[in-house]
DNA sequence: CTGGGGAGGGGGCCC
DNA sequence: GGGGCCCCCTCCCCA
């Protein structure tokens, strides 16, 4: 199952191309590295479809927990259920409804992911109410005998999971449910890339237990009779018709073998083909959805898929849950109501079976990132197309109904601009209920690995019984008795008169409860008990050069490593474990407190060697350095000043700012550079456009336009509408900068009939998001130039990126 | 408005 | 993996 010839591979693949000022450093990266990789590899090579239940439980590596119910989530219209799901996954639902139709990936999931436990009312044998609708019923086994139902059927009582649907074919299985203990927990039995549909199908165990098939079995049995079928079919056709060979892809009528007009009631999409009878009640056939679906110009590929369907009964051969311990085995005797079967499809549907080229899509056939609709022709893109720098595209503030999109739709490379780790995103304070899936990922995230040390009494017991910083007879290392040192974050923030904490930043932890829960869980893992082997999950991971990366879930920052990651997120969770015990002031990191604690001691370790002037800082020494070397790094482009601080440069480009020379012969705009005015007029002056004879635009359309000029107008403060006007404007550069400029603005105006939801913002972020090219400060606007940019003039070097700004 | 310094925050590198 | 150290960047205040 596992390799070494892989470990060896990996570890090859991981020669560090960083040059390392020494040996043992550079192998001890490597180790890392390797150590890293060698996991992942071997999680990849895994076959965990034919992984028993307790290898499920032992081998998988990462725990997904539920979001937690927070106060205020009722009054956002979400039921439990719904307000449950992680936030690495999404719903799909229908464009215009709420209906929740599956479960999606909102990014890298790796494989060997755990999910769950499911959630549901319990039913012994005994209490299960006569009329019970069993759609939703799992049954939990205990030492091979039945032990007791859990009903996911009210959504008030159940989580996401009993959204997630089952496969709809074999092969596309991506989750494996397991019962580990008396819980139901859905695995990844593959990586699950973004925007994927969750698909669960029973583990081997599982389905030996309620005596279904595999879904490798599945696949066999499918494939044989699909071939029987096809060759039935095939063989019709040869006498009916000498047409060309069937194309599965390209025609419902060869796939179906039969009359169209069947398909064009289906509706086409995945789900309204689904079994009925499939793992458990996953059919929720929305009243809309027919239509909805109907409507939608699906590609071939798409249509084919969803409309294949068999005429005959065959779900028998894969019962769910319900409609097996129903009729069949159900407690008390009484046969359940029997399951609809006129929609059945099956696994077994012709033309799947004699195709082995042909793969379901791999993404949700709504996709809700390009939904249908009347700007979606216009601008049709790839499902993940590429944004510079990487990534799939953000979706803006301009949804209805915003929904917890995160880092999945950013990309994933972008940095964080400096003082935007509060502004860009939901933070923990936010009112958005999805933001509770939000801030439990960061604190688990953050505080796990702490929390569980401080739960063990490991380390921050007998290391650090005092707080140093909080008055008690801690030396500290450099004389000053209060000062801050070395120390876990439990140590840093236990106050003057507080016992060492079991929770460290109580104080601060905006869910206290959940975090001691995660904490505890964490415990327990790393003691061995419970569930074995588990971690919590710095989603998502990814490799780059063949180095694991941890990305942060919230701003998508990749970290090589995790507890790099781990700090950074306290920047998303508001976490400040570092207090000063003399203001009470907390910082993320240690090292902030220390250099904070020279306030208070008024100690400036740093010196000028000029003038002899201290400083608390190096940084503040460098900056005050300039002003013996003369040196003014920051230039303004528009007129000859010169500032040895970037700040200084900022606010003088204010002035220039004000002073807009170019304007709009149509309406008020008026532009600091020609190029922007240029833009304006290429059809984005609503007066124009109007005052042209042409129809007036839709409010829609011109609120689009507003938001096109106010990015027309951020671009034109930025430095890189200098660097613009300066080149020989042609048509090229004219066409390369509306694609630029506004290229991301147009894609997120199509995303906004997602079905999928976003939080609120506007225009401000889109640039915040960093699909602006330019990022405006107050009325100044600052380039945010990736150095990938195709925008950035190749004769100019990038030093550094603040002074590339300037 | 410019210029200088203080202070805080984020993150990379290394032990 | 956690923590410490260091650097860079940014904002704010004030002269």
């Amino acid at each position: 199952m596992l390799t070494t010839e892989g470990a060896h591979t990996v570890e090859h693949d991981n020669v560090k191309m960083d040059t390392e000022p020494h040996r043992d450093t550079e192998t001890q990266m490597d180790t890392r590295s390797k150590m890293a990789t060698d996991t992942d590899s071997k999680m990849e090579e895994a076959d965990m479809m034919k992984w028993t239940e307790v290898e499920f439980e032992e081998k998988c590596t990462y725990i997904v927990k539920d979001t937690p119910r927070e106060a205020g989530t009722e009054s956002k219209g979400l039921t439990r259920a719904e307000a449950s799901l992680p936030r690495n996954l999404a719903f799909k639902q229908l464009a215009d409804s709420k209906e929740v139709i599956g479960v999606a990936s909102r990014e890298y999931i790796p494989k060997g992911t755990r999910f769950g436990p499911l959630v549901g009312q319990s039913y012994t044998a005994d209490s299960v109410p006569k009329d019970a609708n069993r759609k939703y019923f799992w049954r939990i086994y205990s030492e091979g005998d039945f032990h007791h139902f859990v009903d996911g059927l009210d959504e008030e009582r159940s989580n996401w999971m009993r959204y997630v649907n089952p496969i709809h074919s074999a092969g596309e299985q991506n989750l494996a449910a397991c019962q580990n203990g008396t819980n139901i927990y859905f695995y990844t039995v593959r990586a699950i890339p973004p925007g994927t549909e969750l698909l669960v199908w029973y583990c081997p165990e599982f389905a030996l237990r309620l005596h279904y098939l595999p879904s490798e079995e599945l696949m066999m049995q499918k494939l044989k009779q699909s071939l029987l079928e096809a060759k039935q079919q095939a063989s019709e056709e040869h006498v009916s018709s000498s047409s060309a060979p069937v194309k599965i892809e390209h025609s419902v009528s060869s796939i179906l073998g039969g009359p169209t007009t069947s398909s064009k009631k289906e509706p086409s999409r995945p789900l309204a083909t689904r079994p009925r009878c499939a793992l458990y009640p996953p059919f929720r056939p929305h009243p809309h959805l027919t239509e909805e679906f109907l409507s939608l110009k699906t590609s071939p590929v798409q249509f084919c898929y969803t409309v294949i369907r068999s005429p005959g009964n065959q779900s028998s051969a894969t019962p769910s849950p319900s409609a097996r311990s129903s009729p069949e085995s159900s407690p008390d005797g009484s046969p359940a109501a029997p399951q609809p079967t006129h929609q059945s499809s099956s696994f077994y549907s012709r033309g799947l079976g004699p195709y082995p080229g042909y793969s379901p899509p791999a993404a949700p056939l709504s996709s809700p990132f390009y939904p249908p609709g009347p700007h979606y022709s216009r601008y049709m893109l790839p499902h993940h197309y590429p944004l510079p720098g990487g990534g799939v595209p953000a979706v803006g503030g301009m949804f209805p109904r915003m929904y917890p999109l995160f880092s999945s739709l950013l990309p994933p490379n972008m940095p964080l601009l400096p003082g935007e780790a509060g502004s860009r995103f939901l933070l923990p304070n936010s009112s958005h209920p999805s933001f509770s899936t939000h801030r439990d990922f960061l604190l688990s995230a953050t505080t796990s690995a702490f929390s569980a040390a401080t739960t063990l009494g490991d380390k921050a017991g007998p290391h650090y019984p005092h707080h140093p910083y909080s008055g008690n007879d801690h030396p500290h290392p450099h004389g000053h008795p209060h000062a801050p040192t070395s120390g876990s974050p439990t140590a840093g923030t236990a106050a003057p008169s507080e016992h060492m904490p079991t929770k460290p930043t109580s104080a601060l932890l905006g869910s206290a409860s959940g975090r001691q829960e995660e904490a505890m869980n964490l415990s327990k893992m790393k003691r061995g008990g419970g569930s074995t082997g588990y971690k919590t999950l710095p989603y998502p991971l990814k490799k780059q050069n063949g180095k694991i990366k941890y990305e942060c879930n919230v701003c998508s920052k990749t970290f090589g490593q995790l507890s790099n990651l781990k700090v950074h997120l306290r920047v998303h969770s508001g976490e400040r474990p570092f207090k000063c015990s003399t203001c009470s002031k907390g910082f993320t990191q240690l090292a902030h407190l220390q250099k904070h604690f020279l306030v208070h001691t008024g100690e400036k370790p740093h010196e000028c060697s000029v003038c002899h002037k201290r400083f608390s800082s190096t940084s503040n020494l460098k900056t005050h350095l300039r002003l013996h070397s003369g040196e003014k790094p920051y230039l303004c482009k528009l007129c000859p000043a010169k500032f040895t601080q970037f700040v200084h440069l900022k606010l003088h480009k204010r002035l220039h700012s004000r002073e807009r020379p170019h304007k709009c012969p149509h309406c008020h705009r008026h532009y600091i550079h020609l190029c922007s005015l240029q833009l304006h007029l290429k059809g984005y002056c609503l007066a124009a456009v109007t005052s042209s004879g042409g129809p007036t635009p839709s409010p829609s359309t011109q609120e689009e336009l507003q938001r096109i000029n106010e990015e027309i107008e951020r671009f034109d403060m930025s430095d890189h509408a200098e660097r613009l006007d300066q080149l020989q404007g042609g048509v090229e550069v004219e066409a390369v900068l509306e694609k630029q400029v506004l290229g991301m603005l147009w894609r997120e105006m199509d995303l906004k009939t997602s079905g999928y939801h976003h939080h609120k913002g506007g225009a401000s972020e889109l640039q915040s998001t960093g699909y602006g090219l330019y990022n405006s400060v107050n009325e100044t606007s600052v380039i945010k130039l990736r150095r990938s940019s195709p925008l950035l003039p190749s004769n100019v070097t990038i030093k550094q990126e603040s002074e590339e700004q300037a």
